[in-house]
DNA sequence: GTGTGTGTTTATGTATACGTAATAATATGC
DNA sequence: GCATATTATTACGTATACATAAACACACAC
């Protein structure tokens, strides 16, 4: 769900190659599997898990788990406490809000460096492969195929801004929120206007007006935002 | 596959109280230690460590060294290769580009939220003093405390804003680019200017010009990157 | 000299061992 | 019954053990 990127500039020698691992470590495997439970919420918010647990769970050592959780900890999907624990964190309403925060200021900025630089044909037609996966997953009013397409646009639009570490940042943060999306995504109105924003932003994009595509893609991740907790508040959930 | 211990989360429960451990584990003074060697510039980058190495300067054994080297990849501070041992990572200028424009983005949004809400009476003093220390500094031709000062200054605009995960980023970016910083603060001509930077972004975000506090950032933070990339460049470091 | 094969060394990934501190359980006193 | 002291349990932090695969060296063929 987060693929690490790799933005790492090689030391002058130019000697090393990349360290391509054959078969994952059992902590490579630790964290995807554990993520993706995370993520998917097979492993619910607030529950909590003993080490040797999620051991047994994953057919593995303490060890490989414990450096699993450290990097799972470090991306904000778990907590581990001394004797309580690995827990997976739930989201509040004051998450949401710090999360998005962050998400939309940087997600509009790649909108308005993606807009000062020429799109190149690929990039353009991906987006545009998305925009339309988005109105067809509409049509047949499928909510699961709808999201992801949103994701495969948002996650588009940042990578055009060309900044490693800006990605990063914007996966993991969406991964956080992955679960609260997906639970409101069966419960908002169609998102007929959402699909219309996208299409908006785009245009700005290509027409190089940096501005509004800013301007744009705030407002959108904003009101998204408001819905999000308007519904998760609305439907008694207090956490998520 | 054994049942979690409490599958239920323990939300509501105002039970738990702060974990506090009483001495550091072994881990934490590994991240403290090995962070504060690193970006003191007491392990160059490009310099490589077996784990065995690591364990014998800190004293301990491998176990907790892995784990603090998990979090301090995740910081983007080191590297760990399969058999080539811990690599403090470099950066070249591209690192510092995709650096700074991450935190330029968020310390402008700071600036912007801070400007946006009324300042509590001690923020506003902590704040002068770091201003004022600043100019004391500049006035003593101390440039390791002016650096400490502007530090200061920095971080306090940003908890100005009140997001925790805001916060964490822009303090784990700065600490990818302490180095270089404190390479060019003593190459770089007086910072008189940038003292007045300082005070004129104050001043916006006091009036509460939003816009103008977003501006003025951004305006501060491109022209230092430009300074010290320029710097870097001018006297023949590639990498630091 | 260049390439290939074989043997050796060794850093790492992972499992396991183990002491300790925190929690739970039990007993004891009032 | 409730509070406190005492003991037992156990989850974790850390050290250690160990097998494996990568890097290295060296021999050999051409």
């Amino acid at each position: 769900m987060t693929p690490a990127t790799s933005t790492q500039s090689e030391l002058a020698a130019g000697s090393d190659a990349a360290p391509v691992p054959k078969g994952l470590s059992q902590t490579q495997r630790a964290v995807r599997d554990l993520r993706e439970m995370i993520v998917n919420n097979h492993l619910p918010p607030g529950s909590n898990y003993l080490e040797t647990e999620l051991a047994e769970m994953l057919g593995m050592s303490r060890t490989p788990v414990r450096e699993a959780v450290i990097v799972l900890e470090s991306q904000g999907l778990v907590e581990s406490r001394p004797r309580r624990g690995v827990r997976v964190l739930p989201l509040s309403a004051r998450d949401m809000e710090e999360i998005y925060e962050v998400l939309t200021e940087l997600e509009a900025h790649a909108a308005e460096r993606a807009a000062s630089a020429p799109i190149k044909a690929a990039d353009r037609e991906a987006v545009e492969t998305a925009l339309r996966d988005m109105d067809l997953a509409l049509a047949g009013d499928d909510r699961e195929a709808w999201a992801q397409a949103d994701k495969r646009f948002h996650d588009l639009l940042v990578q055009l801004a060309g900044n490693g570490r800006l990605t990063a940042i914007v996966d993991s943060f969406n991964d956080q929120v992955h679960r609260a999306r997906m639970l409101t995504v069966r419960l908002r109105p169609s998102p007929t206007k959402s699909n219309q924003d996208h299409r908006d932003l785009f245009n700005a994009i290509l027409a190089g007006d940096a501005a509004k595509a800013r301007a744009l893609h705030v407002r959108h991740r904003t009101e998204a935002k408001n819905l999000i907790i308007g519904l998760l508040e609305s439907h008694g959930f207090h956490q998520v």
